[in-house]
DNA sequence: TCTCAGCGTTAGATCGTTCCAAAAACAGTA
DNA sequence: TACTGTTTTTGGAACGATCTAACGCTGAGA
């Protein structure tokens, strides 16, 4: 019997488990077992059982199971604006991954407007009284976020991507090691023969910004290269960005290594505005790997977030903790990856020239 | 009594209809009518069991609600890859305003992963099989589109956001008017004194791209100017437009409307590489106000897609097919809208300097 | 021979809600 | 008072799956 000529829609309702039981001569939970823990049946039953599943196109309803073992195998995730504009292709990219890494698990994930910032958590609360959910995936963790203390307190399992930027830890999380992608960058310059190698990061007390800017200090002291007033500050604009950069192109910086994609793009226009080149006579590396750095020209180097393997493990230490809601809390830092453009050449800084004053 | 003190989570399991019942003196139906028909109720009925369900913090369980209703409340949404890197964000916002719409109809996005051009629409057919939605969002619809008349012989509930580009319409769809963008944007350059305007638009056959080619050419003739060898296409790729739109410049064009913002900047590329100043010497205005778009310097004048009303609309016209499954399809068409940023100055072309020569 | 554990299977109850039809309460008329 | 008709309320049966306890049967050990 082929598949079309008995599917579900032709007509009638649904294929439930008791029409697959009585097609294959057994009883309603023997069908039940076959599907759920088919060793206890013996085989030719077994094969009988789905047999008949298979000719009938059989599947579970998920309402009815979902009432019986009070398990909705849904994910929550809070969907917010994206905060700033070149952070949208990240979330993005990380929901498809999330999403992907669901459905392979037998899950899926559930959408929610969570309003930002919303000190009442209404939008959680709601889920699980009404158990829409059975965890949560958290992102754009800040740096007071009530959320994970809200969950953990009412043993509801959740995985953040990012981690807590506050001294107490609370649950599993994954992120990726910023500090890692900036030194990296750095390093990539200082084997290109750089030396003179700025920062221009975010505002210090931002978890993420703090971090990215470690990375960099790190590597520059490794090689014994000089700190000290070459690392400049911007909120995340092009405008700002473009002037608070030009203290370290005053002082000659050869290199600079951005906390973002946008700070870069500051960067960018502060070069343009000196009629100085990016790649050429200032090299320049974003993070983030935004869309916007593929298509610029010169095309942005930039650092990488793995978003798929972040996606994959929030999905794989979110259904761990639900299966064992005790187990000792699990936390992943994963390694970005260098991606080099044209505003980062091997070449490395232009030997001939009289180096311009650098420092204080 | 406050809520925290008998909040379900505190002591045994959930806060069920019956219990609510119990407190109220009344029968289970009686609470559920409540609910759903107050106007059955006596009024001091309904607010003596308003009363139990306030104090109770009593939410219905959607898992029994689905069952009994055959209704999950929930909208599936294909997830692929942003095709192009741009189109990212749109596709970000679009979700955000897709969730809000559909959480404040009492409804959630379910998102599932679609690999793009799966024709076995394996994940639809499961998705179905277990009820686990009422209905689909599609978006990303291109031109021999499998989904809407699999969905519609199955009586299934959808909306499209994008029209069907082939001649048999099928289902309701929301879609942005990209005629109407790209001759507002000519609109707005002959208004500043442009009349050498080229598009750079995407190889035909594709309907958004042609769309948009439509509306630019409308407002040419409107205007008496000619098209002629003034369209010139290349993929959606940066260097390829950078090429592609060189005979445009070569011919003298003043202003170039683009397809999209990464053919934009294909142009911002061309007129760089000819040390021509954009927005001075060329005004240049791309499609779909992305991110990048605000970020470039200078900023790229650009089409706006009303994602925000896309996503309401589209949660409105599903909600009224899921309502009554034999209206008569709804199709509507939104108005973008010109956002002006420097690449497109209001003092029109350079009026000194022998114009080029410009046409065959 | 009797007991008992192990095996694959099944009957029956249960999850929390809504639908249906019938019962109860109420009001208005004869 | 009895009768009719209209609210308002209620018991019982689904919805479709899973869980628990127990079924009959076989074979090993006492």
């Amino acid at each position: 019997m082929s598949r079309s000529t008995s599917s579900p829609s032709a007509r009638g309702g649904p294929v439930t488990l008791a029409m697959v039981a009585r097609r294959a001569g057994v009883s309603p939970q023997t069908v039940s077992n076959a599907l759920n823990s088919p060793g206890r049946l013996r085989p030719e039953t077994l094969e009988r059982v789905r047999r008949a599943v298979d000719e009938m196109d059989y599947r579970p309803s998920r309402a009815a199971q979902a009432l019986r073992t009070r398990s909705s195998r849904l994910i929550g995730y809070g969907v917010q604006p994206a905060p700033a504009a070149t952070a949208a292709p990240v979330m993005d990219r990380f929901l498809h991954a999330l999403s992907q890494a669901a459905d392979e698990a037998g899950h899926r994930i559930l959408l929610f407007a969570a309003p930002p910032g919303d000190p009442t958590l209404h939008g959680f609360e709601d889920l699980l009284g009404r158990h829409e959910v059975d965890g949560f995936v958290l992102s754009g963790t800040a740096l007071h976020d009530p959320r994970q203390a809200w969950l953990a307190k009412r043993g509801v399992p959740f995985v953040g991507f990012g981690r807590m930027w506050s001294k107490r830890q609370i649950g599993d999380w994954v992120d990726v090691d910023g500090a890692f992608g900036t030194d990296a960058a750095v390093e990539h310059l200082v084997a290109a023969g750089h030396r003179r190698i700025g920062f221009l990061g975010w505002p210090r007390g931002s978890g993420v910004g703090d971090d990215r800017a470690r990375g960099w200090q790190r590597a520059m002291r490794r090689h014994a290269l000089p700190t000290r007033g070459r690392r400049v500050e911007s909120v995340d604009d092009v405008e700002a960005a473009s002037g608070a950069v030009k203290p370290l192109l005053d002082a000659g910086a050869t290199a600079v290594v951005a906390a973002s994609d946008m700070l870069a793009l500051g960067c960018y226009q502060a070069l343009r505005e000196r009629d100085a080149a990016v790649g050429r006579d200032v090299a320049v590396i974003g993070f983030d790997d935004s869309p916007t750095a593929s298509i610029l020209s010169p095309g942005l180097a930039s650092v990488a977030q793995p978003l798929e393997a972040v996606g994959r493990e929030c999905v794989r230490l979110l259904l761990a903790r639900m299966a064992d809601a005790d187990a000792p809390p699990e936390r992943l830092l994963l390694e970005p990856s260098l991606v080099i453009r044209d505003s980062c050449p091997d070449t490395g800084p232009d030997p001939h020239g009289p180096p311009p004053p650098y420092g204080a």
